[in-house]
DNA sequence: AACTGGCACTCGTTACACGCGAGTGCCAGC
DNA sequence: GCTGGCACTCGCGTGTAACGAGTGCCAGTT
């Protein structure tokens, strides 16, 4: 049975009542607040429908209507219409981000926007290596046998290793060294750059033979270990306010927040065609724990490139249309900011 | 009036049942768990004294004994023995930090480790710049008007900046500032670091001098801003096991973790005199948020100095003994590790 | 055919009374 | 100075009852 004109209106004043007062919401409450030109037994009928193809549910008999997931997904997908953010909120999100001095500033400033903004949790990844190239690799002496190795990238990511020789290195090899790895590798992405790195030690000197191995194989792990490494959160405390429904079911929650790899799945995973904001609603991603929690993400980075993910937790019942707009507002911005840098 | 013996007897019971059992403790219980060779009689009657000198108290008429911060102080102080950490946890400990790769790696498995064994939130300071002292300054040409600065101290941190130069400057230019920078810099602490770099502005020839001025002044600013700059933390998700008590002031908890500056607060400042863990109980410290937990704080560093924090915060009910064990233990193989380094 | 008013019914929530039992304070006696 | 005994307090859990929000259904109206 298709659900007409009415009942959609119907499923879409619960949510939005439900999202706004934290209680199941009632045929009488929903013609009052609505201004529906129709009695509440009228809505009842829709109810009933709309309960049956399982949009909404009672949480127990006598008591109002609540959306189940499969009602926030319809809701998101037809019935929300997107709210754009005031200018007092775009000022405050462009302020806030000009003041960073560097990568590390900027996520972190991201991070606490995004969970101040939207009061639920925010998750941002921190650029990739993958999608980015190489600007700069720099050797340091730090001893005959030791040098540093810094990876600088054009997202202005940083990453250092210490790289230890296999025997005492004269400073010129160190800067031969430098010079054969820059030659190489500037300015190709960071994808291709374990190939390239490989054919340098086949190709090297026989002298200098065996320090390109072991400058190499740091260079590797860097490129392949670490390459989608960390991820800022934000807002854990927000966590309290919505709890309350999920009453005592906190304890996995916060433990969920505390794994990085959960994070990196939830947030990380980011279609390439760009545009909205991806949303995932209850148990529509894999983690248990987090059953009763909906993902908002989106991929960000200069122009139309993806160089990380970003996005926010929060309950089931949240304020899908605001939450939506903030996230794809702040990746924007974000992405500005380090096309610029 | 001073506590015999057998007084200070029962407020350790008294404790040490509590926070096995989280439980107010009564004297019948009391007797009987610890094997005392007086009634419950004479045990109430030390009770009522050491409520009286305000080591303990009632949570309502008709309950058991609960001890109060100034209790816990006692029994802190004087009361509790040192529990040596079993060898088992001894290799725990090591096997867990001897894989860390690099700095990052050395903090994140030392928060997450304290975290696990204290079933607590535990926090550690990054190594402050302060106490150490200039590896190797970098500067890394990334277009004719930036340069990225690297700062390498002997801890092995690494701090980035990007800096922009007043005009096109020459890479022989760059070369030079490089050589002066280092000469002036390198082996020397951190702490002398701005009044050299000062001079080295003054002194510097007139076609560099302008070009000085901006690398000495981003410089300058990692310097000083960041010198005690971040901070782990992990086990938040260990709150929602001891908010239980606090019911519901769970929230003020959560967010006090979120600021960073209180939590540097809390386990930056520690005393020199190295030795045992600096504990405080419940308001001992100065928020007011977090009233109902106490502190384990204690520093560490390489040798016997201290190059930052680390600690937990737990309910002021927690395993004292245990807790404190354990910081002091994790403090000195991380301690260990940077030395090695 | 769609909507409406009315009505009986369900059931969670709140309030109140009551009994149980843990724990206490006090006191007289050893 | 310690102990056994006893009366008292009070939080907690249970049971009962009244209340009210909300529903489902049905007969009547448009």
């Amino acid at each position: 049975m298709p659900l007409d004109e009415r009942k959609l209106e119907v499923l879409r004043a619960i949510v939005e009542d439900y999202v706004a007062t934290e209680e199941p919401v009632g045929s009488r409450a929903l013609v009052e607040r609505h201004h529906m030109n129709v009695s509440p037994a009228t809505v009842r009928n829709d109810m009933a429908v709309l309960e049956e193809e399982g949009y909404i549910r009672q949480p127990h008999t006598s008591a109002g209507r609540v959306p189940t997931d499969r009602g926030y997904r319809l809701f998101v997908d037809r019935l929300s219409r997107i709210k754009p953010l005031s200018p007092a909120e775009r000022r405050a999100i462009e302020r806030f981000l000009m003041g960073a001095v560097d990568l590390d500033d900027v996520v972190h400033r991201t991070v606490r926007l995004l969970a101040q903004l939207t009061r639920q949790v925010a998750v941002v990844q921190y650029p990739s290596l993958v999608r980015s190239s190489v600007r700069h690799l720099e050797l340091v002496s730090l001893s005959t046998t030791r040098v540093m190795l810094v990876l600088i990238t054009d997202t202005g990511r940083v990453e250092q290793r210490l790289v230890e020789l296999p025997g005492p290195t004269e400073e010129d090899d160190v800067t031969e060294l430098r010079r054969l790895i820059n030659t190489a590798l500037v300015g190709k992405s960071l994808q291709d750059a374990p190939t390239l790195v490989q054919s340098l030690v086949d190709e090297a000197a026989p002298g200098l033979r065996s320090s390109m191995a072991s400058v190499a194989s740091v260079l590797l792990e860097t490129l392949v270990e670490r390459q989608d490494g960390r991820i800022a959160l934000a807002g854990t405390a927000n966590v309290a306010r919505w709890t309350l429904d999920l009453q005592g079911s906190l304890r996995p929650v916060l433990e969920a927040l505390e794994e990085e790899v959960v994070l990196l799945k939830l947030i990380g995973e980011v279609e390439q065609g760009g545009g909205q904001p991806r949303v995932r609603i209850g148990d529509e991603h894999e983690f248990a724990d987090l059953r009763t929690t909906s993902v908002v993400s989106t991929g960000y980075g200069p122009g139309n490139t993806i160089v990380g993910g970003l996005g926010v937790l929060g309950p089931t019942r949240m304020d899908y249309p605001g939450t939506i707009a903030t996230v794809h507002a702040v990746a924007r911005y974000v992405g500005d900011l380090l096309a610029k840098a």
